[in-house]
DNA sequence: GATTTAGTGTAACCCAGGTAGCAGAATTTA
DNA sequence: TAAATTCTGCTACCTGGGTTACACTAAATC
């Protein structure tokens, strides 16, 4: 990690573009960034979250990975793979307390970083940060959500149909991905709470039925709406509960 | 669901108790509740995201299941067990997006509540109001990560034993449950992400080891500390792998 | 260009845990 | 108090998907 001086009206003009800050004024935002400093992490870089001091963190360019670790098994998932624009350990900045997390730098990354003591006085100082940072938060708390729904309701080959889904670029005639374009299949495993095999096998399956195309890390979806269905029709034999029959809904 | 006036300063108090709005001056709190109806949900009520209009809740009293659903096979996780001085569902309050939520009431409950851009214009006049809200919306999603975490990670009797011990009353000389004693094993199959069987077998089996003694939906723990390590010893064979070895930690 | 390292493609195995089903206790409704 | 409904306890069964292992390819590193 190096640490140095930048200059902060072209940072904040990046910053612009990321909704977190977008409404902020230029005063405002130029405040901010004198409370930050630069640091820039090499593609791998591996924390776990034991280890770094609470420092709240935005990304300027790279991806990273953030997810939770079984120290036992050494099996991982991930929770978010935040872009240039997102901020991390979100988390730890709210409540204080240390979040178990594992941070995992997936390209070479920019970053400004400060400690959360400072960001969390900054924000008091700065409700219209709110303006941004609250819809922000909402975002990220959905995804937490259906990552849950998704581990605890469907089978693999949903959760990796519907991850694949979720990062198609529909505008490119191919439809090809955005931001997992280049991860591997372990990688991908960890995005959907299982393991390399796995997804090597579903796709390879997919495969010999047409819908996608994959080798070598290359991954192309030839067949979207096949893969939509996929993405829906988790039970061997849908329809089969006629009812509920726990929604009595008396009052 | 009966909408009737309500006594402003005594709710007023209650509220005071929950941290969310514990903060908040007598002027702004009052002024929050004018913009609040008082409600009442009888115990087993059940609705699902999309029936409902977007609305802010407060509870007052009683518990309310939040969780979500896989139509397709029945199957429900839950989310959160939210109690009085919970909110919800501030998931679409932050974001707007409605989310495909299933609220299941487990008591009699008494809520306020209010449309969600009337919350939302409120927060945004009152930002004293965050001083609660973000650390409250940290405990959130701290829950969330977890949630996702152990289901990805852990086996359903590390999460079962989990479960409990998040809600053992360590104060109490009977290590009784708060919140969730009375939850029948269907409920608790649905907290852990699993399902009646599974739960009842677990329960079983540890009452044969004499680590808890359950019998017709009454539970007590006897033997806390290895419950405890039942918690993290989900791997039947740990440390197995020496290192990681992904950690390759260059910069 | 040779060696090491990381990722991919596949096959054999196996078990945690989900599905289905039933009988008896407890509680609610009629 | 009888009938209906909801829970619990238990069993038998089966399969999705995780573990392990190995050969092969591509890409770094020497």
């Amino acid at each position: 990690m190096s640490t140095r001086f930048f200059d902060s009206t072209a940072v904040a003009a990046q910053l612009r573009r990321s909704p977190l800050f977008s409404s902020l004024s230029d005063a405002t935002l130029l405040d901010m960034l004198s409370h930050f400093r630069r640091e820039t992490w090499k593609h791998g870089r591996c924390v776990t979250g034991s280890e770094s001091e609470q420092c709240f963190h935005v990304i300027l360019s790279g991806r990273m990975k953030v997810g939770r670790i079984n120290p036992e098994t050494g099996r991982m998932v991930t929770l978010f793979l935040l872009d240039q624009g997102d901020a991390f350990d979100v988390i730890s900045l709210l409540d204080g307390k240390p979040s178990p997390v594992t941070l995992d730098a997936k390209d070479d990354l920019e970053l400004l970083s400060t400690p959360v003591e400072e960001a969390r006085r900054w924000i008091e100082h700065h409700p219209e940060f709110n303006y941004g940072f609250l819809p922000y938060l909402g975002r990220q708390m959905h995804l937490l959500a259906d990552i849950a729904g998704d581990l605890a309701l469907h089978d693999t080959e949903t959760r990796l149909a519907r991850l694949i889904l979720r990062y198609v670029d529909t505008d490119n005639s191919h439809h090809s991905l955005r931001l997992i374009h280049d991860l591997s299949h372990e990688a991908l495993g960890e995005m959907i709470g299982s393991v390399r095999v796995v997804v090597n096998r579903q796709l390879q399956h997919w495969q010999r039925e047409g819908i996608i195309i994959s080798h070598r890390g290359k991954l192309v979806v030839q067949e979207l709406d096949a893969l939509l269905k996929k993405a829906m029709h988790h039970s061997h034999n849908a329809a089969k509960k006629p009812f509920s029959g726990k929604s009595k809904n008396h009052y």
